[in-house]
DNA sequence: GTCGCAAAAGCAACTCGGATGCGCGAGCCC
DNA sequence: GGGCTCGCGCATCCGAGTTGCTTTTGCGAC
């Protein structure tokens, strides 16, 4: 709970929305979290606060329609939610790639470098692929989890 | 149905899998099939044969289990099975992927050709990276739309 | 300050894919 | 062919996600 409280309410208020209590817990959630969280990890994390599964679930897709948040699924049938911090990877223009290594035991993410994954315009592939306006997702397993 | 029923039946038992009615059409169901298919495509494809759905799924997990289908989650929490055609995905080395193509308006998936995705073994990957051990997935708008 | 409206919270019920417990019938080894 | 075991079918459960509806509340306007 480090982020003062008027700078996210400030943040809910730009981005169009109501800056009521769940909101702000559900935010300040994710920003604390470093990693992408799944809709139970912040139900649990605000059980003290009471907040209902549903109106948590709310806010989650709330703040991601409004670009606060990213909403992924990296694979084990659970969305994540993930704080998006603004610049990093989330505003770079059609055509470039940036692909994410998604651990399929711990859940995990994390960026790969620049140059570990190349695309190839190969006959037969969709047009967006060879524009290179596609999401590159990487499974495995990360090193902690063998 | 091209497949010899008795072909479908030795490659059952070869895996150690009893040959029985409903594992003989779901794995005919799946060799037909050219790509990933639900399990509620595979229910619908045999709706005729009026397997059960838990029997059908169960199928499913069995085939995975012993190494003649995978199951793979694209990104829209169904899980999808595909044949493992020997020697084609599986133990190609490392650099070599075998990418899926979603579409992510209309949900559709495609096998990317081999070649259209080459990972690097860059340094600060993780490991299952770096052994090619890792599974693509692609993410875009197909063809059909835009 | 307080009024009013629309947005949002809370509650409960629902949907739907996936998973399971159990008894009967069928496959397979001998 | 006999019998043991595996697998099918049926019903049921489970849990994540979703929705309808009523009450509450944020917030701009007065």
């Amino acid at each position: 709970m480090a982020t003062p409280k008027a700078d996210l309410k400030s943040r809910l208020r730009d981005a169009g929305l109501r800056a009521t209590a769940s909101r702000l817990a559900v935010l300040d959630c994710m920003i604390a979290a470093q990693g992408p969280l799944t809709h139970a990890d912040v139900c649990e994390r605000l059980d003290d606060a009471g907040f209902d599964r549903a109106t948590v679930y709310r806010n989650l897709a709330d703040l991601t329609d409004v670009g606060l948040l990213r909403r992924s699924d990296l694979g084990d049938h659970l969305w994540r939610f993930e704080l998006k911090t603004e610049g990093a990877h989330e505003d770079h223009g059609p055509g470039e790639v940036h692909p994410h290594f998604v651990c399929t035991e711990c859940g995990a993410v994390a960026c790969l470098p620049d140059g570990a994954v190349t695309i190839a315009a190969v006959k037969g592939a969709p047009r967006a692929f060879r524009a290179g306006k596609v999401d590159i997702q990487v499974r495995g397993a990360c090193n902690e989890c063998v």
